[in-house]
DNA sequence: CTGAAAGCGCTTACAG
DNA sequence: CTGAAAGCGCTTACAG
C-alpha cells in the first residue's frame, strides 16, 4: 500500500499541516495544542491529538527557533572536552544550560586560535544565544559584531583578549602565591617553576604569583629556575632533571598545571631512594593524588564551580542584566597531602 | 545618527534582503556570493561583498538549515559528560563531527531513563541528522518513529534495548574472563566480584564472564563472593570488607568499573601491611593506574576509539549506507601493572 | 549573468 | 473558540 501523504514516506517528516488535514481542522489550532496554549475545545483537542499520534508527528523546533528569535541553545568552546580539567567544567554549564530549558553545542579549539574562531562564528552562524568560551586565541575582536548583535559572550578559565568581555577566572596569581609560601615556610630557598607555555594567562599569572611569592620572602630567583613552554612530558622531564641537579640544585618545585604535576611525580618516582627527596606543589588537582606516596599536594581549582559561575552569568546576561563586562575571580584552595612538607633537609 | 537599516538595531542582525538591499542586487546574487556559487561578475561580486561588510552581515545557518533538510548537526547524550571514561568519548565524536561538518549536540543523562529520553527526543525535535547514545533507558521504543523518520542513530558502550539498532560496544563478556583467567594463573581460587547495578548491560556482561572464567576452571561460586550494586563507595568498601574477612576470605578481586577499582585501591592501601595483599584486577583503566604502588592491573578499553567507531559508522549511515542494523564489539587489553600479581601465599 | 516567486515548518498578529 | 494570511531568513526551481 503506497503510503497515503508525503508524510509517510522515509526521511520526511508530517507537519503541522499533515496533522491539521488529517483532524480538519486550521493549522494554528494545531498549534494551539501543541503548545499548551488555552482556548481550544477538549473535542477539538482530542482530535488533534489523534493525528498527532496517528501519524507520528513531533513538532521542528528549528522552524520554530527561526520565527521565535531565541535558539534555546549556548555554544561552548574549550581546549579539550577530554581534558580532566575541563570535563566537569563543560558538564556544569550543560547542567546550567538544561536548567534554563537550553540545549548545548559543545567543542574543543585543541588550543589552535584558528579552530576556536572558526567554532565560535559557527555557533554564531547558528544563532546560539550565548557563548562560553576558553579562549585559545589572543585576539578576541573578530567577536565584537556578534556580541553587538545580541550573543551573550562569557569567557572562562582565561580572559578575553582585546576586547572588553565578562569572564570567570581562578585567583591564579594568588594561588601561586600561596603555593609557593606554602614552600618557603617548609624552608626552601631554591625553588623551581615549570609552567605552560607563556603567553597563556593562566601560565603567565601562575609564574607572576611565584615570582612575587618570592619576593615578598627577599629570595631572589635565578633564571634557570623558570621555565616555561609546552607541557608535553619529555620537556617537563628534562628542564626537571635539569634544575635538580648541578652545583645548585632546587630542593622544591612548583608545577604549573596538571601535566607537568603528573609528569613531576612520574619523574621523583624514578629517582633514587639515596636522592634527598624533592618538594612539590602542583597547580590543579586530580584524581587519586591523594593516593600515591607521598600525597601530592596542591592549589584545588573547582572547574565544575568555574563552569557553572560562567554559565549562570550567561543566562542572566540573556535575562537583560546589562550591566558592563564583569570580572569574577574564585579562589584556589591549598589542599596539603605530603609532597610539598619536605624540608630541604629531608 | 539613527541606525539606517533595521539590521543595525542592537540584537537584530542584518539579512541577505538588508545586503541585497544596500548593494542593489537581487537576493539570489547575495546568495550566491555568499554560498561562493558561479556565475557572478566580479564587479557585482565585490559590490555585494561590500555591503556585506558594511552591515557585518552573517548567514543565518538556521534559516538555511530550515531550507536544505540536514541540519549539519549531531547529537551526544551519555550519562555523564566529566567521567573520565566518557570524555575522551566525547572528544572522539566531537573530531568525527567536525570532519564531517557537523556540530555536536552533547548531553548527560545522568543515568536517568527519563533524562535520556528528553535529551534524545528534544535533538530529534531539533532535528539533529544523528544520534550517538550510551544508552541509560532499558526501552528505546520511543526513538523507532524517529528512527524511522531517518535520523541515523547508533548506540556505543551499551546496546539498544528492545529495538534493533547499530551499537558499538566493548567486548565486556571476554575482558572479564581474561582478567579473571589471569587471577586464576596467578593462583587463586576464591575471586570476588563487585559490579555495577544489575541491568546495566555491561554491568550483566562483566558479571557473565566471570562466571564463565570460573567455570571454565572448574571452579564454584559462592553467592556472597557476588555483589552487583551502585559503585557508591561505601558499598564497594562494605562489600570488599565483607568478602575479605570471615574463616573463608576471597584472596583476589575483579573490580567491575572504574569506579569500583578507585574504592578498592583505598580500601586494600589502609589495610594493616601483615594483612595478606588482596590481588586486584579492574576492569576499565584509569590515569596514574601505573603511578599507584602496586600498579593496578587492568583489563583497559579504548574509550576514544569506541567513540570514534560509532561516530564513524553513524556518518556512514547519513552517507547512505543501508544494511540492517550492525553490532561491532572492540576487544578489551589486559595491563598487567603489579596488583594482580600476588599469588594467595604473598 | 541575474532576479522574482514559492516554499522550508513553524509563530505572530489579526479577524471572525 | 477557530483559522487565513503574513513572515522568520534562507534556498530551490525557474524564467529572462
Amino acid at each position: 500500500m503506497p503510503p497515503a501523504t508525503t508524510a509517510a514516506r522515509y526521511g520526511s517528516r508530517p507537519t503541522m499541516k499533515d496533522v491539521a488535514a488529517r483532524a480538519g481542522v486550521g493549522l494554528k489550532t494545531v498549534s494551539r495544542v501543541v503548545n499548551g496554549e488555552t482556548g481550544v475545545t477538549a473535542e477539538t483537542e482530542s482530535r488533534v491529538r489523534a493525528a498527532i499520534e496517528a501519524l507520528g508527528f513531533r513538532r521542528n523546533d528549528s522552524a520554530r527557533i527561526l520565527r521565535k528569535g531565541r535558539t534555546a541553545s549556548i555554544g561552548l568552546v574549550l581546549e579539550d572536552l577530554a581534558d580532566p580539567f575541563y570535563s566537569p567544567l563543560s558538564r556544569a554549564v550543560e547542567e546550567v544550560a538544561r536548567a534554563n530549558g537550553s540545549l548545548l553545542f559543545a567543542g574543543s579549539s585543541a588550543e589552535v586560535p584558528e579552530r576556536e574562531q572558526e567554532l565560535a562564528l559557527a555557533l554564531c552562524a547558528r544563532r546560539v544565544d550565548g557563548l562560553v568560551i576558553v579562549p585559545a586565541s589572543d585576539d578576541h575582536r573578530y567577536l565584537e559584531p556578534e556580541i553587538a548583535a545580541g550573543i551573550a559572550t562569557v569567557f572562562v578559565d582565561r580572559p578575553a583578549s582585546r576586547i572588553d568581555a565578562d569572564a570567570v577566572l581562578t585567583d591564579n596569581a594568588g594561588g601561586a602565591r600561596e603555593a609557593v609560601a606554602h614552600l618557603i615556610a617548609h624552608g626552601h630557598r631554591r625553588i623551581g617553576f615549570i609552567g605552560d607555555r607563556p603567553h597563556i594567562h593562566t601560565a603567565d599569572e601562575r609564574l607572576r604569583g611565584y615570582r612575587e611569592a618570592m619576593a615578598a620572602h627577599g629570595l631572589a630567583v635565578r633564571g634557570d629556575w623558570v621555565s616555561m613552554g609546552a607541557t608535553a612530558p619529555e620537556r617537563v622531564r628534562a628542564e626537571l632533571d635539569r634544575m635538580a641537579s648541578g652545583p645548585d640544585p632546587v630542593t622544591a618545585l612548583f608545577a604549573g598545571n596538571n601535566r607537568v604535576t603528573v609528569t613531576a611525580v612520574r619523574v621523583l618516582a624514578e629517582r633514587e631512594r639515596s636522592v634527598r627527596p624533592l618538594a612539590l606543589v602542583g597547580f590543579d588537582d586530580f584524581e587519586l593524588a591523594d593516593l600515591l606516596r607521598p600525597g601530592v599536594t596542591v592549589i584545588a581549582q573547582d572547574p565544575a564551580r568555574l563552569g557553572r559561575t560562567a554559565a549562570e552569568l550567561l543566562f542572566r546576561r540573556l535575562d537583560g542584566a546589562a550591566e558592563s563586562p564583569r570580572r569574577l575571580e574564585l579562589p584556589g584552595r591549598l589542599i596539603v597531602r605530603g609532597s610539598g612538607e619536605f624540608s630541604p633537609h629531608d
